[in-house]
Formats: structure tokens, sequence, C-alpha cells
DNA sequence: TTCTAGTATATTGTACGCAATTAATTAGGC
DNA sequence: GCCTAATTAATTGCGTACAATATACTAGAA
């Protein structure tokens, strides 16, 4: 008798805890940025902008683990929107450098300070956030580093 | 002079661990059930369906946290390459019934097998793997418990 | 200098994810 | 039985995600 394979129930998967709480604060940030009409991929490219800026589009993506397939579309309509300025570098013109507007270093603060009140709405002390977001990185390397192509299928062919 | 904002850093942020974490498993998943031509949530569907099948649309949705703008394309596509079947329900014809097709019922076993491979690659023993997921759940409990648009924006009209 | 390999961004195509709307159907109150 | 409210999917529109490809440009070798 072959050796009784383990079983795979969906509430027992860390990928769906990820992949619900990862949608869950995506819709908390929808709500939660609503006021400024940012999106939460939007706001992560703020905050790398906030930190550093200009980037170019590459620094940017190496921040946010964005490409520049998804990178381009939503600077664009950033740009539209006036949050961002995006300028072909004059030296290499390969290279776009994306700079942070006026709109966007004036907003900041407010966009801090709202942020930080509907956080506090989780009810988590710094201790627990930080213990959570550090657990949630240590699987995160445990996953970034294992490559399944490895494995090679040795079962039927669908 | 004004009560200073409280400064917010990327790589401190709970929500962009969850969101990087969350897309490196799809990204891992990718990988591993590229020999079944799987995608994530199509993978995710088929766990449900195989606790229990066959759903309608809504109860499908219900446990994989999906709706119809999502099931609907996604369940055809699985149609098209013969993992489920689509039957509109006789009695109440607003419903769509969703079962496992043979192929998915006989494809189960390698798949979990194959699945269960890939995930050895983690190097996380079962109780690692049990905390983590249950940390994690426990934050995604506080997240789908907070309302920010119960928190008025005082700040500067953008 | 000219060819070539490499680099940076943009584009294309496919698949989600979800809000909002529509269409079809059912069920409850009278 | 008839009207209305509620329910269930499907559709539409917009915004990610990302692999694969195309395009433009740079820099180094011969």
């Amino acid at each position: 008798m072959a050796t009784p394979t383990k079983n795979i129930l969906l509430d027992d998967q860390l990928c769906f805890a990820l992949y619900t709480a990862s949608k869950r604060f995506n819709h908390f940030y929808a709500d939660a940025l609503a006021p400024f009409k940012l999106t939460y991929p939007q706001y992560i490219t703020l905050l790398a902008l906030w930190e550093n800026s200009p980037m170019t589009v590459r620094e940017l993506g190496s921040h946010v683990n964005l490409d520049s397939g998804t990178l381009t579309p939503l600077l664009k309509r950033m740009q539209t929107q006036g949050w961002v300025e995006r300028k072909r570098d004059e030296d290499d013109e390969r290279q776009v450098n994306i700079s942070l507007s006026q709109k966007a270093i004036d907003a900041k603060n407010d966009i801090f300070a709202h942020v930080n009140s509907c956080m506090d709405l989780l009810g988590m002390d710094d201790k627990t956030y930080a213990e959570t977001r550090n657990t949630v990185n240590f699987a995160s390397d445990r996953i970034k580093n294992a490559d399944p192509k490895k494995i090679k299928y040795t079962g039927n062919e669908v």
C-alpha cells in the first residue's frame, strides 16, 4: 500500500491566512486612504518616496517589490492625481526619476496623522504589533528562499 | 506647537510585511502548481471543493473570501481546463452549483503529494508553522473588525 | 568607431480583486 | 394571485500583479 498523502485543509494553511490578512488590510487601507483618493499600493509608493526622493523606477521597485509592469501605470495615475513627478534622466535616458510633488510633501503629515488614528482601531500595542510583524517577516524570508522549481513532479500527467 | 506626528516607515509596517509575504507565497505556489497549470486562487478553490462539493458560487465565495466578480470568470476558466463543472440549480435558477470534475477528484492525491513536498522546502516544523498561522489569523481578525470609516478625517483637504 | 552585451523602462497579455450595477428569480405580505 | 423586497449571479470598470517581450539607450571590447 502506498504511503498515505497528508491531507491539506484550507483553513490550516499559512498561505491562506496571509492571503486573507493581506486582502483585509487592503480593504482597511482603502477606507483609511479614501480621504486622499489613494490606493494601498500608491500609499506604500509614497511611503518609500517620503523616505527617499527622487528615486528611479528601478530603485522604487526594489523598495516596494513591484516591477515596471505594475509601477509604470501606477505612477502615471499618481502623476495625473498630482502626487509624483516623472522625469527622464538627462544623463542616462533609460532611467526615469520619480520625485514627490509639493502636494505629496504638504500632505504627508495629514496622511500620517489620519492613518495613525485608523491604526489605533486595531487595538494592538507596539510590542504585539512588532512581534506579529517579525513573525510574518520570518516566514516571508523562508518563503522567499524556497524554490519549488527544484522539486521534480513525479505524479501522473494532468 | 502641534503634537508631532508619529513617523511611518515602510519596513516597520505590518501591512507591508503581510502584503510582501502574500505575494511571495503567490509566487511560490505559481511554481509549485505549474505541473497542474493552476493559479493560487484556483488552487484554494479546489481545496474548498475537495472539502465540500458541490457548492453554490455564494457558498464557495464565503469559504475562499472572493465575490462573484472574481469567482465567475475564475470558475469559467477552471471549467474550460476541466477542473470543475457549473450547473444552474433546477429548483432555484438564481443559483449555480459548482462541482468537482472527475479530473479534479483523480488529481487530488498527486497535487497534495507534490504541494506537500514543496512545503517541506520552507523548513518550518509543524509547531512553528501552526504558531505562525495563528499569529497571522489573530492579526487578521483585528484588521477585519476595524472600520476606518468610523474615523472622521479632520486634516486639510487634498 | 562600430559592434555587442547589458541595462532601464514601457508595453502586452493574462489573471485576479472588488465596488457598483444589472438581470433573473424567488418569496413574503396582503 | 399580485406586487414588492430580497436574493443570487453575471457584468462592467478600474486598479493592481507579473511574465514575456519590445524599445531605447549605454558602455565596453576589438
